[in-house]
DNA sequence: GTAGACAACAGTGTATACACTTTGTGCCAT
DNA sequence: ATGGCACAAAGTGTATACACTGTTGTCTAC
């Protein structure tokens, strides 16, 4: 790394990458001098960065021991996904009534995309662009606030679906995307709350919570 | 101040608390060197604090300029608002499903105090006591991510109504919310995510967007 | 051979130091 | 008198130093 300005910004930014982009597993230690090293900055601007992403819950801070990549819960999850249904059905009646052409166009394009980093097997990208989809939606209403809600919601969501999720599950997302654009350009509402809400119920019901592989967590580790 | 366990987040919450309860104007300088001495700790923490609250949205770093309390826009305000209604009437909903008794209880009494607070004259109190609600709803859900959303939005609306909503609006919040309550008693879903979204559009059609009285933004003040 | 204590180590928590940017003030030139 | 430049003061941005806490490994007592 060592690159010329690195800001808090810039390493929270690459640190939230490597989480969602599965790089980085749930329990992993983040040690601030080895980060501090890596960027070429001082355990200051490290610090910072690990902060922000623990107000995200990207990040677990324990005190006196360190920062660990955090590894949510399966209440933790159910409530998360609870919380994108509420938001999102909403999101998605707003959309189809206020939405013109070109926003349509917009999320097709995406989709276009999602589809390519699917069929050249870049997956750690694939998974990216499905979790943006929904946050493109909120930028296209020219929500920023629910932008941002969304952006926090979708690398939260990344970060479980690496823990819970099954082999090759999610494997329908970009269809049931495209299936919610076309409700969304024949403007019914009532369709577009119906699949984006069952959209988000499929991903949850693709985890498999019995089987937390990757958890780091001692006692749940042992119990088994 | 001077306390004795002065933590990072002991400072977030008092600069939370100054702001929500109108202690603090939007616009106003937070100078790290004296919440520092008032605190009596190094600037370390207090920069913390700041990042922290900035991260909510209730504070605005400007580079090498320092930080100020946050002055939200209208735009940023009706989207705030867009998405409390979206957020709250789906809320309504999952709560007039799966309210117990007790749960019910929980929200009468809530309003008890609010009543209680605003006859005594205490306005800050009540405030705080109105914005709790509709997160006390979620907490009752048992729902600990909405809580935390609602949370945030909710200091951010204590902060647009200091800044728009007329003297003496949202009078009948409590009012309003007794009406929820009733509604979410008889599980009558409609009627309560009707009532709630109504509630929001009250405090959101108070607020007096000609007129930003308090403005701080200099180029903003000398427009008119 | 095991358990407990203690010492060395690693890593975090806070304070402080210093560089740099912004801002305010006064002087000079026009 | 006014506009602009230089300099001083104040405040932020980052790095570093030091204290403290938690961890690990070793040694000793039983």
């Amino acid at each position: 790394m060592h690159a010329a300005d690195t800001t808090t910004s810039t390493i929270a930014e690459a640190l939230t990458r490597a989480i969602a982009a599965h790089r980085l597993q749930p329990g992993t230690k983040l040690a601030e001098q080895k980060l501090a090293d890596h960027f070429g900055v001082s355990r200051t601007l490290v610090r910072q960065a690990l902060f922000q992403l623990s107000q995200n819950r990207l990040v677990r801070l324990e005190p006196a021991r360190g920062a660990f990549v955090a590894a949510p819960t399966v209440s933790e999850s159910r409530q998360l996904f609870a919380v994108r249904r509420m938001l999102e059905g909403e999101m998605a009646r707003t959309f189809a009534r206020e939405a013109t052409p070109s926003h349509i166009k917009a999320l097709r394009e995406h989709i276009a995309q999602e589809k390519a980093a699917a069929e050249a097997g870049e997956s750690a990208r694939r998974n990216e662009l499905l979790g943006d989809f929904h946050v493109r939606m909120a930028e296209l209403l020219g929500n920023e606030v629910l932008a941002q809600i969304l952006r926090e919601l979708a690398s939260r969501s990344s970060l479980i679906s690496l823990m819970y999720q099954r082999e090759g599950a999610a494997e329908h997302s970009s269809e049931e995307h495209l299936h919610i654009v076309r409700a969304l350009a024949a403007r019914d509402e009532d369709r577009a709350a119906r699949l984006i809400t069952e959209h988000l119920d499929h991903v949850d019901a693709s985890l498999d919570f019995d089987r937390p592989l990757l958890t780091q967590d001692i006692a749940q580790a042992l119990s088994s």
